[in-house]
DNA sequence: TCGATTTTAAACAAAA
DNA sequence: GTTTTGTTTAAAATCG
């Protein structure tokens, strides 16, 4: 019973209590959070030199196990003797050189399983190979694993084995700090492995802070084990405790060639993802630079460029969340509809300090084009609290007509409007209005009694009826669009490689995943074949500017008027919709109360 | 400047 | 009686 009824008509400072964004949108970033954490895309936040230097040091530690392992099989085997020491240096040395051969078999067959498993990774996309970069890091085991740091690296694990000889220390728990401090790379400290990686194997690097945790603090800060699942690469293991966890962690993930294969292969892959990101946010740089983008923090919630230049928040979301653009930290990108007149200049703040602004007619042009666009503008919208630039009556048709039906209860709609909008998680009363009043005004929406009460269906006759003759005779704005349909489609392309390279879940499982964004996708693209059609009509037959797109996506093009109403953006789509809007993939809102009840 | 359009606010009534 | 839904009016803002 908290609907914007009572409140609705009063203020907004009510409704703005009422808005459900701030915890929800502290959900959703929670829980896309944990999505990234999962493995895909981890969050690396330290400088590439520092990765290179921490992969350095594990690939190290990888090598003087595998060394140390096989020295103490052979010492089990019966090659260790109670007195071997220098009076046989023949022996040894025969023994070493074996034991060189056989570590550096094992080099070669790590080296193999991690090209083989980028090899894979590449396929599936998850990994991009930019064309300056080698085409595959063949480089030996990462960087450094040169012939001379071999040999460095078999020093270190041969003195170590020394040290451990004739301290007596035989026991089979390894502690490298002794291996470091023996070493001839004094700097390679702090490696130590923790009582758990000492007896499963696990590489990783402990400060003593770390070392210093509970078990019961380990158990929850495994980086291994969430969830009751192991989170090795490829596992997911089901374990029910941290007990099982370590069992299973030292069955199945001992010191082998396998796992340090997958370690290698885990650092691969983090590296490459430190490489895109250093090379995405280097071309972002670029970019906004390009573009006359004051931006200090290149970290900030990513800003629909659209929505600066031609459509901003509307005075009562200034008001009501000042800061929620810059506080949107769960915004996977944003929306890559370019800018078409002129160079603005966009700044975090800006569209805080612009006031009441309302969207142009001209937005219809600034529409993206591909399904990557569509796809991306849907999550932007979906996590950022920012307004669609799109009108109540192109937003209230497009979730009727992406319902299987046709056809929605405003309660469905307003649920529409809040999950796929992260705008209108807040001022209920507001847009709830507006949508009412859109409903009623606009003669293309119909009411139709049903059986469960009334719905509301598009006349899409009635609403392209609408004035279509504005558009065709207004030259700049089909130059506008013409050029943004040219110039948007390498933006997207670089956005969607950018996001597939990294696998970025949100692209992966959201975007590509939900059979809505595919319906927007294809929506969107019949309006534009449609406008382009119209557009080329009125001038030349011609048609540049639509080619590489339906090169691509070859779609239906309707010949159908455009009218300003079903222009104003990316939503605003005369569209076949046709796909269930079971919105299984938009879990992040489908628990939150304000979906079932608003508010 | 003007007309068209959209948004926002508000009042009101009917239905649930 | 309360809430939701639907209608209508009005004003402000935006754009061509």
């Amino acid at each position: 019973m908290m609907q914007e009824s009572g409140t609705e008509t009063k203020s907004n400072g009510s409704a703005i209590q009422n808005g459900s964004s701030g915890g929800n949108h502290l959900l959703e970033c929670g829980s896309l959070r944990e999505g990234r954490s999962n493995g895909e895309a981890p969050a690396v936040d330290v400088g590439a030199a520092d990765l290179a230097h921490v992969q350095q040091q594990q690939a190290l530690q990888v090598a003087r196990q595998l060394l140390l392992q096989q020295q103490q099989q052979q010492q089990v085997s019966g090659l260790k003797s109670p007195k071997r020491n220098d009076k046989q240096p023949a022996l040894q040395q025969q023994q070493v050189a074996t034991q060189q051969l056989a570590f550096q078999q094992q080099l070669l067959q790590m080296q193999q399983l991690q090209q083989q498993h980028l090899l894979s990774l590449q396929r599936q996309g998850l990994l991009t190979i930019q064309p300056g970069q080698p085409a595959l890091p063949l480089q030996p085991l990462a960087q450094g694993m040169i012939p001379a740091e071999l040999q460095q690296l078999w020093k270190e694990v041969t003195s170590a084995h020394t040290a451990e000889e004739t301290t007596g220390n035989n026991h089979s728990s390894l502690d490298l700090t002794t291996t470091c401090v023996s070493s001839s790379a004094p700097s390679k400290t702090s490696l130590i492995m923790n009582p758990h990686a000492s007896t499963n194997g696990q590489l990783s690097v402990h400060t003593p802070k770390r070392e210093s945790l509970s078990h019961e603090e380990h158990s929850h800060s495994h980086p291994l084990y969430g969830h009751g699942v192991c989170k090795w690469p490829g596992c997911e293991a089901v374990c029910e405790d941290f007990q099982s966890f370590l069992k299973h962690l030292n069955s199945e993930h001992a010191l082998d060639d396998r796992s340090t294969a997958q370690c290698r292969v885990q650092m691969q892959v983090v590296q490459q993802l430190e490489l895109q990101l250093a090379k995405d946010k280097e071309r972002l740089q670029a970019m906004m630079t390009h573009l006359h983008v004051k931006s200090t923090e290149p970290k900030a919630a990513p800003q629909p460029l659209n929505l600066v230049s031609s459509v901003t928040l509307s005075k009562s979301a200034s008001e009501a969340s000042p800061q929620s653009l810059p506080h949107t930290p769960t915004t996977p990108t944003a929306p890559i509809t370019p800018v078409t007149q002129g160079p603005s200049v966009i700044t975090t703040t800006s569209m805080h300090t612009v006031g009441p602004i309302r969207r142009r007619y001209s937005d219809k042009y600034n529409v993206p084009i591909s399904s990557a666009d569509i796809a991306q503008n849907q999550e932007f919208y979906k996590n950022a609290e920012v307004r669609p630039p799109f009108t109540y009556a192109s937003l209230i048709r497009q979730a009727i007509l992406e319902s299987p039906e046709k056809q929605l209860t405003l309660n469905e709609i307003y649920n529409w409007f809040t999950r796929m909008f992260a705008y209108f998680r807040r001022n209920a009363a507001t847009w709830k209005n507006a949508v009412r009043h859109n409903l009623s005004l606009h003669k293309c929406f119909v009411r139709v009694e049903n059986v469960k009460g009334a719905v509301w269906t598009v006349d899409e006759v009635e609403f392209q009826k609408r004035r279509p003759q504005k558009i065709s005779g207004n030259p700049s704005l089909i130059k506008n669009m013409q050029s943004s349909h040219a110039y948007c489609t390498p933006l997207n392309a670089a956005l969607q490689a950018s996001m597939a390279e990294n696998s970025i879940p949100l692209y992966t499982t959201a975007s590509m995943g939900n059979p809505t964004l595919g319906n927007l996708a294809s929506a969107i693209r019949e309006e534009l074949n449609g406008a382009m059609e119209h557009t080329n009509s009125n001038e030349s037959d011609s048609s540049p500017g639509r080619s590489p797109m339906q090169a691509v996506h070859p779609v239906h093009v309707k010949e159908e008027p455009l009218d300003p109403e079903e222009a104003e953006g990316p939503l605003s789509l005369v569209t076949t919709a046709n796909h269930s809007p079971d919105f299984d993939h938009d879990r992040d809102y489908e628990d939150e109360p304000v979906n079932e009840d608003m508010e």
